[in-house]
DNA sequence: CATAAACATTTTATGCTTGAAACAAGTGCC
DNA sequence: GGCACTTGTTTCAAGCATAAAATGTTTATG
């Protein structure tokens, strides 16, 4: 019997803990989203779009950039659609694949990326801040786990 | 100079720090959709709607609800629209304020929000499962504070 | 009382997101 | 070489999300 409400307790527990990390995320979510589109006129998927291409300066095919960000074939589309209208990124044919074409950030999309990219980092860090460096290591490693285990039950 | 990389370094942790969230609570809730939607054909966003109208029993205030949930005024104008289509919820007259209306759950949603919240907790119970009870402790705290001094600072 | 301010909600325009279907181009294999 | 299969991308319909404006209603205040 003590089992079985030590069991329950620790379902509890999680349940708040997801609803917790729920809550974090949509928190600091929202707020970044502000900052972006106030400073730049810019959103997060693009931002994170930008973000991927910035790693590669050879560019990325569009299924890649949805594997890397882990959303759908189509969302990919119309955010690279909009930010190619935006100026910010190109799209390249791909020599020997005519399906395919690899995305790279212009010039302008590299130089506005680097902008946002640093004052980015300086708002997560603030935003983290009541987390010192031991808090971040076990955050980490916990966080870590999990997703560890999400990635070997589902590919 | 020592001082200065040490900063430098923490700031670069905690952005990694902030990806490793993004991703658990993006892998977990892609999860959660897909069990949802298959099991029930049921969405997050309405579930939460439900769960929260299922902790109190006099219903919520379109208002509070989007005030609890944390998104927008319009956003849950649409959601619960759905949910009344659906037989799920309903919206009653609020006396003495012509303005408000009280949404509530019909016993048909109670019945059907019991059972989803039931499954919905083990689902939680075995996504996190890597996590054991201290881990969850400590989880919590970090998270709570992150989201303590977001409050203060937003209101 | 009139009327300005605050409140509760909906509407509108725009963009993000998914899952499924469509389409086109490459690959393997008999 | 033809035919199934896989891969890369887009399109489509539906729903979620925001910010801002609009609509009604209540409250405060001079």
């Amino acid at each position: 019997m003590d089992q079985d409400v030590a069991v329950s307790d620790l379902s509890k527990d999680r349940l708040r803990a997801w609803l917790r990390i729920l809550k974090v995320t949509r928190m600091i979510e929202a707020e970044l989203r502000e900052r972006m589109r106030t400073s730049w006129d810019m959103t997060l998927p693009r931002f994170d779009v930008m973000a991927a291409l910035s790693r590669v300066s050879e560019g990325m095919k569009m299924s890649d950039l949805s594997g890397v960000l882990r959303v759908s074939n189509g969302n990919v589309t119309g955010i690279v659609d909009r930010l190619v209208t935006d100026g910010l990124v190109e799209r390249r044919a791909v020599e020997g694949d005519r399906r395919a074409n690899r995305v790279v950030l212009t010039p302008e999309g590299r130089v506005l990326f680097d902008e946002m990219a640093a004052v980015h980092e300086r708002w997560v860090d603030e935003l983290l801040s009541p987390i010192g460096a031991q808090g971040l290591e076990t955050l980490r490693t916990r966080l870590g786990r999990i997703i560890d285990r999400l990635e070997e039950t589902n590919g």
